[in-house]
DNA sequence: GTAGGGTTAG
């Protein structure tokens, strides 16, 4: 099995995501904004720079090929390994709502002027006439506010006794003031009932945005459509307010529908109407289609401001592209359009997602020069910037700044620092914050607040503290989420408190707690470090109910009879189940519990499974100088079979008399990451174990290093039959 | 929230 792991990675890159075969197409849009293919990504002429282009996708390295012995494979015989070593992706929203209109062929002549796709000038609105008895009117709003909703008579009673004839103003002001969309939707028909005067759109809009309020978009549709029936005019406020319900509801192929239907009733968008619907194709990922929107509506001499801005800041920073961050700042800046606290914030957020926190500090420190005061949202977006880059000086110098500036703070805010404090391991500064959190007044700690601490504690290995607060937040009552039980059980499984964990898992199962596959994760890796089989079992148990699919899968791995096909389906189906981020936390555990129970054979297989699917990009990598192994993404158990997997294949180079480099080299890391230095003192013990000639570079912590001819001398020896002891101490070639 | 668009914690 472990031999053929050379030709395995010849068939990783073919399972590598980035070059999967469901490459995306991109969609065109029925609109008469399509333009042509080739024209799409072109900007118009006003901006100073080229417009962001998609980033290439990466390509993979061209390593060295493997000798194969075998002539080339035919076509269908190298496109199986395709289809048997993808893996599928999360689906993403544009995959659930396949509403989208397909593309239809239909040529548009780029040399001809392109046609007005928005209207430059916004709806006007009426303005309200003062109107008297507005005291009267709003008391008489508040009272069908207060009434029972499921009580239609008495609705109907204090409908009766409005003090004021329903007139058309009276009406318009008592239903703004209707705050449940199901009292404004009920007055909104009673008065329809009346036919008192005509309903026009305004009546309409109102209700709308009530309805939109509770989602409710289906009543919404239903009365577009009762408008057109009856023919009252639609118009823009009409379609935005549709659209963004659809939007927030998430029916984008609702939002798109309608965006579409406006055109062919001969509507022209204005602006407002044209950022709701750039916000659409932006929210569904769709790059390509908002640039060719924008870039038309710039052509049609739109000069976009900073809300439309925001939304292709929102877009870029969500596809963590930071050339498409910069080409917005840059079209601010050559339209003459002055960034505001929102695009700011929306900015700085997109900086963070992009791993960007030096440009996030820098366009923060423009911000406060421009002369904008931060508010919490800007605070909350930067904190959250450096805690994810584990910045602790810049967090706590801002930190610091909130105070003496007095800067707003909110309570998302204070939560963010707490899950700061966690991400750079700042116990005590946490525990003084949650303190002060405590005693603030109107504010109570929430859930957030409590999971935070959660998450310090159980990162610092402070059981005793954190099942305090385990104990504190239920005799609050307050909410305990997947997050905090993941935190909290895996702060138990290390501290081999196995009965507690089991009480935590129940507690969380009957608050309601649906086991995620994080969770399912975090279960797994107690399993893969419970010597004690009872407490394994007692895990085991836990994980039962919570993933019976992967239980049986550690049995089949238990079971000798079962066969390598049947590990590999099985496999494959866990982990196309199994969410993408979980996925090789998923194989480092289960190798790690083989290893566990000495079937390194079976550690072995999934080693080779794991890289086949893709779960482990980079490990082997190869110069003519230098050939290395990076284990930084690996558990010790998983490290340990990529180590002997990888002597095993150098030592059949050497038999063969394949060419090698002058240096070795594994990598384990070092950094900041929590667990790497356990990593390095553990392949450090290893090594030692096999008398490899691997030493723990100096100016390289965490790096392993071996010479050509050092290696060769020892692989050589241990195959020797007069030194095979060393292969009954753990080495497998 | 006073007829329509954007930011808002793991």
């Amino acid at each position: 099995m472990a031999s053929t792991l050379s030709t395995a990675l010849l068939e990783v890159q073919l399972s590598s995501p980035n070059q999967s075969a469901e490459a995306k197409r991109p969609t065109f849009f029925t609109s008469p904004l399509r333009t042509h293919p080739t024209k799409r990504l072109l900007i118009s002429c006003n901006s100073a720079r080229s417009p962001p282009k998609p980033k290439p996708r990466p390509k993979s390295k061209a390593s060295p090929k493997p000798h194969l012995e075998n002539q080339n494979p035919s076509l269908s015989d190298q496109l199986k390994p395709l289809s048997s070593t993808i893996l599928t992706r999360n689906p993403r929203p544009d995959q659930l709502n396949s509403l989208l209109p397909k593309p239809k062929s239909t040529w548009v002549n780029p040399t001809k002027p392109k046609p007005s796709v928005l209207s430059l000038q916004r709806h006007k609105r009426s303005s309200y006439s003062y109107n008297p008895q507005i005291r009267d009117l709003k008391n008489f709003a508040k009272k069908l506010n207060e009434s029972d909703p499921d009580d239609e008579n008495a609705i109907l009673a204090v409908l009766e006794e409005n003090p004021h004839p329903v007139t058309r103003d009276n009406a318009l002001l008592i239903l703004n003031s209707l705050k449940p969309w199901q009292k404004a939707y009920l007055f909104f028909n009673w008065v329809k009932t009346q036919k008192l005067f005509p309903m026009e759109t305004i009546f309409y809009n109102v209700t709308m945005k009530s309805l939109r309020f509770g989602k409710k978009f289906d009543v919404i549709e239903s009365l577009a459509n009762e408008m057109i029936s009856e023919d009252v005019k639609l118009d823009n406020i009409t379609y935005s307010t549709i659209i963004t319900c659809a939007k927030r509801c998430g029916l984008f192929g609702k939002a798109v529908e309608w965006f579409e239907r406006m055109y062919k009733t001969g509507l022209m968008p204005d602006e407002v109407t044209y950022s709701a619907i750039l916000d659409v194709y932006a929210k569904l990922g769709k790059v390509e289609e908002v640039l060719s929107l924008y870039e038309r509506g710039r052509a049609s001499g739109w000069t976009p401001d900073p809300v439309a801005f925001s939304v292709l800041g929102k877009m870029f920073g969500e596809a963590g592209d930071y050339d498409g961050i910069r080409y917005v700042l840059q079209e601010m800046k050559s339209i003459g359009v002055k960034p505001n606290l929102v695009v700011y914030n929306t900015l700085l957020e997109a900086m963070g997602k992009a791993g960007k926190p030096g440009l996030a500090r820098s366009l923060f420190d423009e911000m406060v020069e421009s002369g904008l005061t931060p508010d919490a949202k800007t605070l909350t977006a930067l904190i959250k910037v450096y805690g994810k880059a584990r910045w602790s000086k810049d967090a706590m110098e801002l930190w610091e700044r909130m105070r003496s500036n007095n800067w707003q703070m909110d309570f998302i805010l204070y939560n963010t620092l707490l899950s700061m404090c966690a991400d750079l391991g700042l116990e005590e500064e946490a525990e003084r914050l949650f303190e002060h959190m405590k005693q603030l007044e109107n504010s109570k700690l929430d859930s957030w607040s409590y999971t935070a601490m959660l998450n310090i504690y159980g990162s610092g290995g402070k059981v005793d503290k954190a099942m305090e607060l385990f104990e504190e937040m239920l005799r609050l009552g307050v909410e305990f989420n997947v997050m905090g039980s993941t935190c909290l059980i895996q702060c138990l499984g290390r501290a081999r408190r196995i009965d507690d964990l089991v009480r935590v898992f129940d507690v969380s199962i009957e608050k309601g707690i649906r086991p995620d596959d994080r969770f399912c994760g975090c279960l797994l890796s107690v399993v893969s470090y419970c010597a004690d089989s009872e407490d394994a079992i007692e895990v085991l148990g836990c994980l039962e109910q919570s993933n019976p699919r992967l239980v049986s899968f550690i049995r089949l791995l238990e079971e000798e009879e079962t066969s390598f096909e049947t590990i590999k389906e099985e496999f494959k189906a866990i982990l196309n189940e199994a969410s993408v981020e979980v996925r090789r936390p998923f194989c480092n555990c289960l190798i790690d519990i083989c290893r566990n129970r000495n079937s390194n054979e079976r550690a072995h297989e999934l080693l080779y499974l794991g890289t086949l699917y893709g779960l482990y990009p980079g490990l082997h990598n190869k110069t003519s100088a230098e050939w290395s192994l990076d284990v930084r993404s690996l558990s010790v158990g998983a490290a340990y079979t990529a180590f002997e997997e990888w002597m095993g294949t150098l030592s059949k180079g050497i038999q063969r008399e394949e060419a090698l480099p002058e240096l070795f080299s594994a990598y384990t890391g070092a950094g900041t990451h929590k667990f790497a230095q356990g990593l390095a003192n553990s392949l450090a013990a290893h090594v030692e174990t096999l008398a490899a000639p691997f030493k723990q570079s100096e100016e390289k912590p965490g790096c392993f290093v071996a010479t050509r001819e050092d290696l060769v001398f020892w692989l050589q020896a241990i195959q020797s039959p007069a030194v095979s002891g060393a292969q009954k101490s753990g080495v497998h070639f």
